[in-house]
RNA sequence: GGGCCGGUAGCUCAAUGGUUAGAGCUGCGGACUCAUAAUCCGUAGGUUGCAGGUUCAAAUCCUGCCCGGCCUACCA
């Protein structure tokens, strides 16, 4: 059985994450994920992530606020995986790279294997050190004079005013932007992933599908077009550091006493430590094998744009460097990377210091979250960067949910209600197997059947689409047969056939509780109470195949309810007022 | 500067080089009354960013330009 390990980008624990984040890498996780269960079943299923919680911004920011490493990203590991929390997003375990006890000893294997494979390579090269702080200096954190245009406001990496790309080591007086004092250059040593070795020995092989074990779907344009371009000129990468905060390099390197993986290298193992910890709270502290060394492992990897060449070049190119390290076996290599590009809000980028983003605790103390996350999804930056605007929301919201999914529920079991006291009717069976060819009923099995293959193929929105078209097919079914015109006559065939269009409709809500789901969790339960007895006649759990054939007769059925309450276009105007006046405030 | 992605109806988006470029929302008109003033039907709306080129045929391929965004290896 084929087996999927799914990861979300782990966020960098140094601030607010906002809708921008998880329209991009957790949502659509999140809802493929929870088809996925649905669909393979949960034990062929895993969800892994965590916060990435090294780096030298982190240390920055921390001693900025006069906290320790530890406490600082504490702080925000909880602070994230609240908005997490909100939007529902259903992690098997959600652990972080300063906290997962298999982090470093994971780490470490990682770059022992590959230095003893003879990926690494080792180079001694001059920066910047502070001697006041006792510490080298990231080109970001000098300023000095541009070796080209001597403009003196000029960064270690780039001038602003000339904008050519400066070597730190030509930056003429520098400074430092950390304590203002006058680095001098001193010799370091790191080590080097060799990218170049790695590309020749299977990752090229890999990236155009030619690995038979990696039968992977094409890339999309733009992983492809980014990952192209990068090959046509790669390079040895560093991947250790000089910072008193991280994973430490392993005993025995010479020359790496003091010195930290870089964050960039011990990041994506965190997503393989993160599963050791799910394993070992399962009990089963081997289980982390089967998944990562699985054959039938299809490991997904959802990410942002800015995450590309990690996900596709460096973590591939760590996973292939493992070889058989770990126990004879080695790693799974990724089967796609639905990588997404950037969510803004309302024409600008979300800024949470420009004051330019939504309030999440304002958010969900008002609003559903089931909504949100069906929004959000349909809005997703799938193909190019896309916006939320609150405006579309209360059209997704007024006109998607509640009108056409949630009216649908309600005026079906209202109908039920009155007609039929509150129970499933008696039905004719003849005069059910004639509506099953009706055309609305078979577009509406179309559709639902395209919400899945859509996930199945990580297409999103047209996921979304396909849902609300298969009630909109219900919506008009209901309409062409007229039940309310049906049930009043006189004739019993026509009483009959009202008895049937209602028992499909019935069997159909069913399936809709279970399509609507992966997208709206909240909801689709409430739906499925509403069912009543209703709901027993198909496993909620599973996504199955279309409606059930028969709903017998005589079943109790719940009270009907809002499944989705609309909001004013009083609300939406408050909300970008709001927005307005935050953005001020902070101008 | 270099690389990459995108630009299609008022808005959000579709369209393996192949009929007359399609949906949804909004707008307008109508039907209906079971339902959360919902639903359903009809209709309007376009120089596919601009200019060339290739082709029997271009939104799609090629060249140049304009606009927006991302990356540019020490921001994670």
């Amino acid at each position: 059985m084929t087996r999927y390990l799914v990861t979300s980008a782990l966020p960098y624990a140094n601030g607010p994450i906002h809708f921008g984040h998880v329209a991009g890498a957790y949502l659509p996780a999140d809802v493929y994920v929870r088809y996925l269960r649905m669909a393979k079943g949960p034990e062929n299923v895993l969800y892994v992530c965590g916060t990435d919680e090294h780096g030298v911004a982190i240390t920055l920011k921390a001693e900025q606020e006069g906290l320790d490493y530890r406490s600082y990203v504490d702080r925000w590991h909880k602070d994230i995986k609240g908005l997490f929390d909100r939007f529902g997003i259903s992690f098997d375990m959600f652990s972080g790279t300063a906290r997962c006890k298999h982090h470093v000893d994971a780490s470490q294997k990682f770059f022992l294997a590959l230095h003893e494979h003879g990926f690494l390579q080792e180079r001694t090269e001059e920066q910047w050190f502070s001697e006041a702080t006792s510490r080298f200096l990231p080109d970001r954190y000098l300023e000095g004079t541009c070796p080209n245009c001597d403009f003196n406001k000029a960064r270690g990496d780039e001038c602003p005013q000339c904008g050519t790309w400066v070597d730190a080591k030509e930056l003429k007086n520098p400074v430092s932007l950390i304590d203002g004092s006058n680095p001098v250059l001193k010799p370091t040593t790191h080590w080097y992933l060799d990218l170049p070795k790695l590309k020749e020995q299977g990752l090229g092989a890999w990236y155009d599908g030619e690995d038979a074990a990696h039968p992977i779907k094409g890339w999309k344009p733009n992983v492809d077009g980014y990952v192209q371009a990068m090959f046509k000129d790669l390079h040895e990468r560093p991947i250790t550091r000089d910072l008193p905060w991280g994973v430490p390099l392993p005993e025995g390197i010479e020359g790496g006493e003091g010195k930290v993986l870089y964050v960039w290298f011990d990041a994506p193992i965190g997503y393989l430590s993160a599963t050791m910890e799910w394993a070992e709270a399962q009990g089963e502290p081997e289980a982390w094998k089967s998944w990562w060394q699985g054959e039938d492992t299809r490991l997904v990897h959802f990410i942002g744009k800015d995450n590309i060449a990690f996900h596709v070049v460096v973590f591939p190119s760590m996973l292939l460097g493992q070889k058989d390290a770990w126990e004879g076996k080695a790693m799974v290599l990724p089967w796609a990377v639905p990588a997404n590009e950037f969510y803004n809000l309302q024409g600008r980028k979300f800024s949470t210091s420009n004051g330019w983003y939504l309030d999440n605790d304002h958010f969900f103390a008002n609003f559903d979250a089931d909504a949100a996350r069906f929004h959000v999804l349909m809005s997703a930056p799938e193909t190019a960067d896309s916006e939320f605007s609150w405006q579309e929301f209360q059209v997704t919201n007024n006109a998607l949910l509640a009108d056409k999914i949630g009216n649908l529920a309600s005026r079906v079991l209202k109908f039920a209600g009155k007609r039929y006291e509150g129970h499933t009717p008696e039905v004719d069976a003849a005069v059910v197997d004639d509506l099953r060819h009706h055309d609305s009923l078979q577009e509406a099995d179309r559709q639902f059947e395209a919400v899945g293959t859509h996930l199945e193929a990580q297409e999103f929105r047209k996921s979304c689409h396909a849902l609300v078209a298969g009630s909109a097919a219900l919506n008009q079914f209901f309409d062409a047969m007229e039940p309310w015109k049906l049930a009043k006559s006189d004739d019993e065939t026509e009483r009959a056939r009202c008895a049937a269009t209602i028992e499909r409709c019935i069997a159909y809500l069913e399936l809709l509780s279970r399509r609507l789901s992966p997208y709206c969790p909240g909801a689709a339960g409430r739906l499925r109470s509403m069912l009543g007895a209703c709901a027993d006649l198909a496993d909620g759990s599973q996504w199955g195949l279309g409606a059930v054939s028969h709903v017998p007769a005589g079943l109790a059925l719940d009270e009907a309810g809002v499944l989705f309450a609309k909001i004013d276009d009083d609300t939406i105007a408050a909300e970008c007022e709001r927005l307005e006046q935050q953005a001020a405030a902070q101008a």
